[in-house]
DNA sequence: GGTGAGCTTCTTTAC
DNA sequence: GAAGCTCACC
């Protein structure tokens, strides 16, 4: 173990009882799971399958798979668990799949399909901000770790006992549909764990060594969950820092960070509060902004870095030109700092941001790894295919029945479909499983039994392949039979799209081949808790990415783009009053930068095709003006600079490719 | 039952 | 400014 310091070596050796370990931004907290991880395998503590460690995004989950790859060799990390609270949730339920009455093959309810749950049993006519309202209060519950009854006898207003009536049926109906969503994925687990002792005594012989990492960003559920693993012996390591939450929106508890120490009096804190990462005058923006916040334990982040460049602060047009001095910037920095590509990133509020940056970085010949969104699983012809394989997995998924069964069209509309969902509900079947019912489908016309017929015969052509087929092989297969491939190119006017779509059902097999275990219903399972961010290794390459999902990581250089007050803050947190957040998730950026930070804003910016004009952030008011270079604050450094870039705009630059 | 024109409507963030 | 929805029409 080498290059820790004294609280970071304390963290690592530190294993006979609890300890929560407080870690300010940059001072190493990685470092110290993936060591103490390494240093509990090494020591013959404890073996590597008795280990887990816990982070929140699957992206900081590979993180930390690779670094503990590269910290411990061979098979000695054989068995080790490094995963997401939700993909550890849904391993637990596919191997306790009987006791959570689930079935083998279960689904899980992406967000559309949880709202068009909502949508269906909600009183006809409610708008759609409505509808979401209902669903967070449904899963604020779930989240809560509250059964629909608990719900309901919590409920202090009517709209509140209103929705937990509707948590009861929603959860009724994903319980007919065999699926569980996100929020299910902790609740269940933990459900299961409260009601059978030998259960959690069996699991905490498994998970024997614990690390939780952004403890912060527990929701009421996840703590139980963590604490039901840990047991009472406390055997885990949390990491956290109550000035990087920026997950209260779905549910996340930063005060679980104080409750660790109530819940377990023996607690050991360690305070890692050197900053390893970021320039002085980089820090002392990131200390200066985040004092703003209430604290009731400040920390001392320091560095032993010198001030460094200056934090510059840019005054654009708009998004177009803001991009373009992104781009033509990187473009220099590249060049006369010799920064690789992967040392850049642009972040930003809104994943739509990116949009702008692309075509600039395009036009600058930059290679780059946008991350973040759901872009992918969004694709309309990946959702259909997605849609099949969890028809064959879980023939009672009525959504993704009512979507496959309309991938392609095949005679089969929306009145057939009622009349299909009329029969099933009194016969108490799945939508596909009334369609396999010849005595239901007679009472049907026979152009709808028709296609219905043919749906139901390429599904069980298909369900008797798979038992021969890889979920890969699977995947492509039904590509074809389906007819969604078919229906792709009929739908495509050109060549390049047609290709494009396929493309993306290429990669959905491809996804699969390198996926490890279980059939493809599991792996179906396992890509619903997929992002955008976790396709595809980003090689040397600008990162493009949202905010939240840049926290843990850092590059040589920052670029916080869209710093205009409403977006950053964000006006919808402005109004729920969550200003500290938004403050923080303006920390989180500032700090994942070493030596270059850029914050730009813009005069004015296109929403729903109109103009709007903005304001500078009002954070960037909370930043040290010492540390600062403002546009137009110092003209005579500006020229000199400019003459240094010797470019007056990013089209110069471009025509160097394309003259 | 399927299609396209014309209308409305906007979750930021992510598992 | 795109995506989704409704409705008239084939």
């Amino acid at each position: 173990m080498s290059g820790l310091n004294a609280p970071q070596k304390l963290a690592v050796e530190y294993v006979d009882g609890p300890l929560l370990v407080l870690a300010g931004a940059g001072s190493g907290k990685t470092k110290v799971i993936t060591e103490k991880i390494a240093h509990l395998i090494a020591t013959g503590r404890h073996e590597a399958k008795h280990v887990a460690a816990i982070t929140f995004t699957n992206k900081a989950a590979r993180e930390m798979r690779e670094r503990v790859a590269r910290r411990v060799k061979g098979d000695k990390a054989e068995g080790l668990t490094i995963s997401t609270f939700h993909s550890l949730g849904l391993k637990f339920l596919q191997i306790e799949h009987e006791r959570a009455q689930l079935r083998r093959g279960f689904s899980i309810f992406d967000s559309d399909d949880q709202l068009a749950i909502v949508k269906d049993l909600a009183p006809a006519g409610l708008k759609n901000d409505a509808l979401y309202a209902l669903h967070n209060l449904i899963s604020a519950a779930k989240n809560n770790g509250l059964s629909p009854e608990q719900a309901a006898e919590a409920a202090r207003s009517l709209r509140e006992r209103e929705a937990a009536g509707l948590y009861a049926r929603y959860q009724a109906r994903l319980q007919a549909f065999n699926a569980v969503d996100f929020d299910d994925l902790i609740r269940l687990p933990l459900l299961l764990l409260d009601a059978d002792a030998e259960l959690a005594a069996g699991w905490r012989e498994r998970i024997r060594y614990l690390l939780v990492d952004e403890c912060q960003d527990t929701n009421g559920a996840q703590y139980r969950l963590l604490k039901h693993l840990a047991g009472t012996r406390g055997a885990m390591t949390c990491v956290g820092d109550d000035d990087q939450s920026i997950y209260a929106w779905r549910g996340a508890n930063p005060e679980n960070l104080d409750q660790l120490a109530q819940d377990y009096p023996r607690i050991k804190v360690v305070m890692l509060e050197q900053n390893y990462r970021c320039s002085g005058r980089i820090l002392r923006s990131a200390n200066a902004l985040i004092a703003k916040n209430a604290h009731a334990h400040p920390k001392q982040l320091w560095s032993q870095h010198g001030d460094g460049e200056p934090v510059r602060v840019w005054a654009c047009k708009n998004n177009e030109h803001e991009a373009e001095r992104v781009a033509a910037e990187i473009h220099y920095l590249a060049q006369a700092k010799e920064i690789l590509w992967g040392e850049f990133a642009v972040l930003f509020r809104g994943n739509h941001q990116s949009r702008p940056l692309e075509k600039a970085l395009q036009l600058l010949r930059i290679p780059y790894h946008l991350t973040g969104g759901t872009a992918f699983l969004d694709r309309g012809e990946v959702k259909d295919a997605l849609s099949w394989l969890r028809v064959l997995a879980n023939p009672d998924d009525d959504a993704a029945f009512l979507r496959a069964i309309a991938s392609p069209k095949r005679e089969v509309g929306a009145t057939t479909l009622e009349k299909l969902a009329g029969l099933a509900q009194q016969a108490q079947l799945s939508l596909s499983k009334a369609a396999e019912n010849i005595s239901l489908l007679k009472q049907l016309t026979p152009r709808a039994a028709n296609g219905l017929n043919e749906f139901t015969g390429i599904i069980h052509r298909l369900r008797d392949a798979s038992e021969r087929l890889t979920p890969a092989e699977l995947t492509r297969k039904l590509v074809e039979q389906s007819g969604l491939l078919a229906m792709i190119r009929a739908q495509c006017k050109d060549e390049a799209s047609y290709l494009r779509r396929k493309e993306n059902l290429d990669e959905l097999a491809l996804w699969f081949e390198n996926a490890r275990g279980g059939g493809a219903g599991e792996l179906a399972a396992q890509l619903a808790l997929l992002t955008n961010a976790d396709r595809g290794e980003p090689g040397n390459q600008v990162r493009l990415m949202s905010l939240h999902a840049a926290k843990g990581l850092e590059f040589a250089a920052v670029f916080v783009i869209g710093c205009d007050d409403g977006n950053l803050p964000h006006s919808a947190s402005i109004e729920e009053g969550r200003l500290e957040e938004e403050r923080r998730l303006m920390y989180v950026g500032i700090t994942r930068a070493k030596a270059h930070l850029y914050l730009s804003h813009n005069a004015e910016t296109k929403r729903w095709g109109s103009v709007e004009h903005l304001l500078p952030s009002r954070f960037l008011d909370e930043l040290p003006a010492g540390d600062l270079l403002r546009d137009g604050s110092d003209p005579e450094r500006e020229s000199a600079e400019k003459k240094i870039r010797g470019r007056a705009s990013i089209k110069e630059i471009a025509s160097l490719f394309d003259p």
